[in-house]
Parts: structure tokens; sequence; C-alpha cells
DNA sequence: ATCTGGTATGCGTATATCTCATGACCGTCG
DNA sequence: CGACGGTCATGAGATATACGCATACCAGAT
């Protein structure tokens, strides 16, 4: 009763409990059913002789234990997918880099960076999903993605706890506004007065309060829940609430939708951080962090496709 | 039907396959039958989707592929190791070094250079283990050991002819000589002239012509077989026959026994080799491989306890 | 021709692993 | 406060897996 007993399958699955966050997310994510997924977690336990995850009313969460097996199991799992790829011929992946992003990220950070890549290092294949922040650095611990760009408000804690910290760097901080309908009488100044948002109806994203403005004493009223950008900013233009939205979409907004900064209350500010694994990265994953970081200012990366989009479901 | 759907049994199978060089052997390495280990290795090949194996009628050889996935197994086994000690609370086996070494290398080699380990770096523990020159060859390849003491005859090819080639570095060249009773008419000279050796009863190694001079053109009478070094030469002093020694086993022969070198016939050489796997040896394995080049002179080794037993029978 | 290594395979059984269904727990919302 | 929606755990039963045993087979040495 080692953990040499363990099968990959245990392994699989705990990557991907890890990852997901819960059991039933990753069962579904695997096609297996929770109570598989339980199982599979407890006989890992069981072959380990520890808990690897704390079990908790709203998911799991990895013990210091289950954080010390995660990292082996990730290189044994690339170990695997390695020699699997070998095996069909496939020469070297390593030239694809896998990034993750945040919604937000999605407009110019991603767009452009890829644009860049593309003309500079055609070579490189970009896959890339979508995610929210606390499954990104999830993925990223789980090592299924080498980069990933979260979000961080303040007061910038570090995007989790666990050890080794993840290696972050700023790469955009920017105010938050409010998007208002053109015709909104709000829009006819060139700014808003904190007060004046009291009892507007919002639209948030779907199951957060994401897109409420922070700083209101009062209960906000949800109009709508969505999570598109795009959907969320033609609500707004039809007038059915605001919105907050990050500077960056000033300009890229569709016409009816007026971007303006708030007045009073505290200074909100939002950063876009690019996260790492404290370790080097490969060559590849580093030119794409450089795009990242040096992407170019025009805005061709908004006009054109990009690169590669995979999406995980 | 993918290597990802392979198990981990599959993979520890595989690797004693490729060590042992036998289903049969590696089954009763592992504690299995071999008709165990056939179907695995079958089924590892189906996951693979490759021959992993050439079955001949004296074992089985690694093919291209087996190469391949070998190299990928060995650190995916490495990676559960480690897992496995550090749950125990083990901090890092790092400090152990793992040395093969062939049965002509226990006598000077290896004791001389665990005695300087044992005074100078104390906190090195080296687990050692005896084979031959093939078994030790796989056991470096499938990274059972970190170090290997070699034999190599000429014309001094490499150990083997797979990739990546293995790092080797010749440690001693020694003259192959005769070890003679005492009693023997051929022993009162202070040389062999080569055609004394006709007809002579030869203490050969069990199973193979070693201990055999190599130079005859008749077909050598056998008188016995046996491994033990010192047992062999206990029976040449008894005057049960003639065996072949290195120089260096000069001085520790037992009464009763003398070490001739032979004239005519070819200048015979042994060569002992330190090899290893091309890749960076850790820091112990580096000291290890260090007291190894440059071991002290004198001989402690051959009167004070080597530092560790063997495992592995 | 026989014997001695080696590997492959049919068959029966023990074990492991999945699904389904159900239960317990907790936080949220009406 | 009680119902609901989310979570994980667990008993029961079907199914797939992996083992050992016995045997077949094959090539080389005696």
């Amino acid at each position: 009763m080692t953990v040499a007993d363990a099968s990959l399958t245990e392994l699989r699955v705990f990557r991907e409990v890890a990852e997901r966050g819960t059991l039933t997310a990753a069962a579904t994510a695997l096609g297996y059913t929770q109570s598989a997924v339980s199982r599979q977690i407890a006989s890992l336990e069981r072959h380990c002789g520890a808990e690897l995850v704390e079990r908790r009313h709203d998911g799991v969460r990895l013990t210091a234990a289950g954080q010390l097996v995660l990292r082996r199991v990730v290189t044994v799992l690339e170990q695997v997918d390695a020699v699997s790829r070998e095996l069909a011929g496939l020469p070297d992946e390593h030239a694809t880099v896998r990034l993750g992003w945040i919604t937000s990220a999605g407009v110019g950070l991603v767009p452009q960076a890829l644009a860049a890549l593309r003309d500079n290092h055609p070579s490189i294949t970009v896959m890339t999903r979508e995610g929210t922040t606390p499954a990104l650095v999830r993925a990223l611990r789980a090592g299924t993605v080498d980069l990933a760009l979260l979000a961080s408000a303040p007061p910038y804690r570090a995007p989790d706890e666990e050890t080794p910290a993840l290696d972050v760097q700023v790469l955009t901080e920017r105010s938050l506004r409010v998007a208002v309908p053109a015709s909104h009488p709000l829009a006819r100044k060139d700014f808003i007065e904190l007060a004046d948002l009291h009892g507007q109806p919002w639209i948030a994203g779907s199951g957060t309060a994401m897109g409420v403005w922070p700083g209101l004493d009062e209960r906000p009223v949800i109009a709508h829940s969505v999570r598109d950008w795009l959907a969320k900013l033609h609500l707004v233009a039809a007038g059915c609430g605001l919105t907050t939205v990050g500077d960056s979409l000033s300009d890229a907004v569709p016409p009816g939708v007026r971007v303006l900064p708030v007045r009073g209350g505290s200074h909100e500010h939002r950063r876009i951080l690019l996260a790492k694994l404290p370790r080097p990265l490969s060559e590849p994953a580093g030119r794409v962090a450089d795009a990242l970081r040096s992407r170019r200012s025009d805005n061709r990366g908004l006009t054109r496709q990009p690169l590669v989009v995979m999406l995980v479901p």
C-alpha cells in the first residue's frame, strides 16, 4: 500500500480535480461520474497514506500533501503525454505554448500579442483558453497551461497561497470605468458622480457581482447576467443597464455606448497579471511572454483572427 | 487506445524487462509469473501502438520505440518514487548514489573508493549492487543505477549501440594474468609460455568462458564453474585448475596461489570503465565518480567493510 | 532426436472499477 | 424558517481487468 501502487488513472483524475476545484466538475470534464471521481481520489489517498484534498462544502482544496503530490503528478503526466506524441511521430510539441486568459484580456492584450507573434515568430503555435482567475491559477498549478493572464484588484494579493508561489508580473493597470447608454442622462457629462449610480440597473457577469461598481453602499439592482462582453455592451447600448469595464475597452465599444470615469469614492484600479510557475519557461513560451509584455500599440489584433483558439469547456 | 491509457504497473514491468533482458527474469524479480509479464508487455505495446521489444530466442531487446518509451518511463517512475519518499517524510534521497559494479571491481576499486568516500564525504550514502556488464548497462538505461563499473575487452567497443550513447571513461587498464597453484610445475617460473597452457584444466565463471585464457586454439577443459572470486582462488590453491585474473588481484590472492603473466600470443588487456547516462550527475554522484577515479592507493579498503551491502538479488 | 532455455495464449477466478441510487451536509434565497 | 441547489460519501450490482496455471510453440545446443 504505497504510492507506487497508484494508477495513472488516479493521477489523471487527481490533476483534473486539482484543476477544476470540485469533484463534480472534474467528473464531467473527464466523462466520469462524480462518484467514480470520489472513489479515485479516495483510492489515491489510501495509496499515498495521506489526505490530499480538504473536503469543503463548495468543492475541495489541496492539502499540503496534495500540493506535494500534484507537483510530481504534473511531470509524470507530462512525460506520458510526451511519449504519446513521440510515438505518434509528432516532432516535439515543445514549440506549442498554452496560454490561459481571463475574458477581459480577450480584447486588447491577447489578440495584439498573438498578431505580433504571428509576424515575428510564425513557428510558434499558441493554444489558448479562456477561464476565470482561480480556474487559471489551478490550471497553472496543474500544468495544463504554461502562462496565464490573471485579474487582480486591490489590495493585490498573490493569486493563491500555495507553495511555491507563482511568478507574477503586472502587465496593465487600468482604472475601472462605467459603460452607459449614449442616450442615458448620465452620458451627457464627461464623468459620473458616485452618487448618480444610486438605483441604476446593472448588467453583471453571470453569477458574480462583477460588472457592478464596487463602491456602492446599496444593494445593486442586477438587471441582467451575461458573460459575453459583446453581448453585455450591446445590452448597454440598448439601454438595458450599466456595467463596469476596464478603460482599455474605451475604444472598442459599439456605437451607442459611452465609457466614463467615476468621480468620488475610492479610485478603483484593476491589474492584469502575467503568471507562471516559478521555473524557467521554454524558449517559445518566453517569446509569448515577451509578446504579451511588449505588444504592438496598433490595433491590428482587433481586426485580424487570433492564431489559434482552443476552448476547453 | 493511447499510451495515456497505460498503467503504472505496465511501466514498472517494462522497466524491469528492459533491465533484465528477459521476461522470465523480470517476472521472478517482480514476483510475477512469466505469463503475467508477457501480457503486461503486450498490453503496453497495444497502448503504445508499437512494438516495444523484439522477441528473440534468448530474451527480448528493445526496439527503437522501446528505447524511446523507456527514457520517459524512467523519469515517470523516478517521480513516483520521489513522491513516495517525500510523503514518507524522508527528505530527499538525492544524497544517495546507486553504483553498479562488475565482480572484478569488487576487490580493489569499489572498497577503496567507498573507504575514501566515507572519510571525505561521510554524508553521501552509496547503495551498490553487483552485476554483469550487460546487466549493468541495462540498469543504467533503466535508471536503477546512477553509475556503473563495466568491463571492456579489445577491441573496446561501446557498451551498447543504443542512443543516446553512454558516457564512458577508462578507470583501469590491466593486463590479464593466470592464477596457478603454487605447487603447480608452471609456478616455478616467473611467467608462463602460451604453449604450456595446452590441456590445462580451467576454472571458469558459471555459464561463461570467462576465466579461460582467451588465446587458446583448443577446446578448453572446464573443470569447475564458479562465480565467486574467493572460492575460485581457493580452488586454484587446492590445485583444482587454473583461472585468469586481472593483475590488480596479484596482491590479494590467498597463500598457495601464484599469479603470472603469459608470454606469447596476443597481449591480453582488460579495462574497467566508469559509465553513466549522458546527462549531468547529481552532486553526490559526481563525488562518487571522483572517488572512483582517484581512489587512495593504500589498501585499507581491502580490510575494512564496505559502506553499504548490496541489495537486489 | 531430445533437452533447455525462451515467449505466447486459453481458461477460470479474484479483484478492482465503473454506474446508479441514495444519503448527509451546508449556504442561499424566498 | 424551510426548500433548494450545490457539494461529497457510500452501498449494491454489473463489468472489465489482471493474475496464475497449464500448455503450446519455437530455436539452438547436446
